[in-house]
RNA sequence: GGAGGGGUGGCCGAGCGGUCAAUGGCAGCAGACUGUAAAUCUGCCGGGUUUUCCCUACGUUGGUUCAAAUCCAACCCCCUCCA
């Protein structure tokens, strides 16, 4: 459908929504300033990643529409554990944890939203804050008699864990009762009218929304976003290393340019709408990009995404390291530097800087004249390394050796 | 509760007394080709050891055997059908 706020044109323009729950309401009401919409975020780690990028971005246009974002962290409903899309219970985490992955989870926020106490200015919220001390029994009566549990067993995150006859414990079944009351409480303190979240959170959302209009006639909304996928069908943010990371001491800048460097050609117009600022005609231009000059447009991409993430200068760290390594042979100072005790034998430099796993795929590496020390190709597993070097497997892995 | 079937390397999935570190596929890594892309082809893909040697591994624990992922027993877990 064609939309009249801004806020939505753009969401759409950009890819963004996947469903929406009433349209025409969300798109009066973002037609006004200082429409206020939240997404919740599990503290079931340390750091989030790429994949969570999405959430963040929604909350970053929203604030650049005018609107007030609120990044809910989920202190109380990770004690539950949301069961959407797992097959089992998650290993229940200890408060402590918790609270560690929260502080160092809400420092990323700050990169992408401007927080303060204006009507433009995000807020950071906990449902720890009420979902601790509710009282059981008022729950029940108060919110409880308006959840049909006939219903419940029909939403997704429970009916494919029972159609898999997996097992799904009560503590669990309760997970989207406590987000729906989330809602409701975001609604009643803070006037909050939207959720927003990923397409899984969709069930999620709705009985929030019913809940709202049922308890205190409430009109809320929802929207989610489509999950992405890599041109080549994959899971978007998913490497050999594993999660895509956030944080910078979880994941070095250098590692986080290079991610975006690398993605499909076929990939780079869809995540510079997504996970960038860049104007629409700039993207159009950069994806019209034939054959190599792709190439620039991931560097734009990159650097962009980078800027965002973890600011300015680690973007350009990183180009400048890239440039030296790939276009010069030579070696930049954002490669990681490794150090070891000269002289070091080959195999071992390739198992201390983590190119290699064990000796024995160093040798087998070394076997395959993948290795170069300095750019020149060797062979000899024992050759002693006598001071500073380049060590290189393949041409995209490289690492400093240092004293 | 009764009757069957099954638990194998990151995942899927063969093997069913020695020649099994275990076919094959996926994922991954490297090489060629390129553009730090995709596709394709080739090689590698438990660990150690300069290498037909050792260690670890086929749900768990014991046992039989010169020898077990393969046979036996007990236990744990999963699935299907019946009640």
């Amino acid at each position: 459908m064609t939309y009249k706020s801004d806020y939505l044109q753009t969401l759409q323009r950009r890819g963004y929504i996947h469903q929406i729950t009433d349209a025409e309401g969300v798109d009066a009401r973002a037609s006004k300033p200082g429409l206020m919409a939240y997404i919740g975020f599990d503290l079931t780690g340390p750091s989030l990643h790429v994949g969570h990028l999405m959430s963040i971005m929604m909350l970053r246009r929203l604030q650049q529409h005018g609107g007030k974002p609120i990044a809910l962290m989920g202190g109380g409903t990770t004690r539950i554990g949301d069961p959407s899309g797992k097959d089992t219970q998650r290993q229940l985490l200890d408060n402590d944890t918790i609270a560690a992955n929260k502080a160092s989870i809400r420092r990323v926020f700050e990169r992408f939203l401007t927080f303060g106490d204006g009507p433009n200015d995000a807020m950071m919220l906990d449902n720890a804050d009420w979902l601790l001390d509710l009282n059981y029994v008022e729950f029940l009566r108060d919110y409880g008699r308006h959840f049909s549990v006939n219903r419940m067993l029909t939403m997704d995150s429970v009916r494919l864990r029972l159609d898999r006859e997996q097992p799904l414990s009560f503590l669990e079944f309760n997970y989207m009762v406590l987000q729906s009351y989330d809602f409701v409480e975001l609604n009643r303190r803070y006037g909050c009218v939207m959720q927003m979240g990923g397409s899984d959170q969709w069930g999620n959302i709705t009985m929030g929304v019913d809940l709202g209009r049922r308890v205190a006639g409430a009109e809320l909304y929802g929207l989610t976003t489509p999950l992405i996928t890599n041109a080549d069908g994959s899971k978007m943010g998913k490497t050999a290393a594993g999660a895509v990371w956030l944080n910078a001491d979880m994941l070095a800048d250098w590692d986080y340019w290079q991610f975006w460097r690398n993605v499909d050609d076929r990939d780079v117009g869809k995540f510079l709408r997504l996970f960038t600022d860049m104007p629409d005609d700039e993207i159009a231009r950069l994806e019209g990009l034939e054959g190599a000059e792709i190439n620039d447009a991931k560097i734009v991409l990159a650097n962009a995404a980078t800027t965002l993430c973890r600011g300015a200068h680690a973007a350009e760290a990183a180009e400048a390291t890239a440039r030296a390594t790939f276009a010069e042979g030579g070696a930049g100072e954002a490669l990681p530097h490794v150090s070891v005790p000269f002289p070091i034998a080959l195999v071992d430099a390739l198992t201390a800087t983590g190119l290699a796993a064990s000796k024995g795929e160093a040798r087998r590496k070394l076997g395959e004249n993948a290795v170069r020390l300095d750019g020149e190709p060797v062979s000899d597993p024992n050759h002693l390394i006598s001071g500073p070097a380049r060590l290189s497997l393949g041409r995209k892995r490289h690492a400093l050796l240092v004293k």
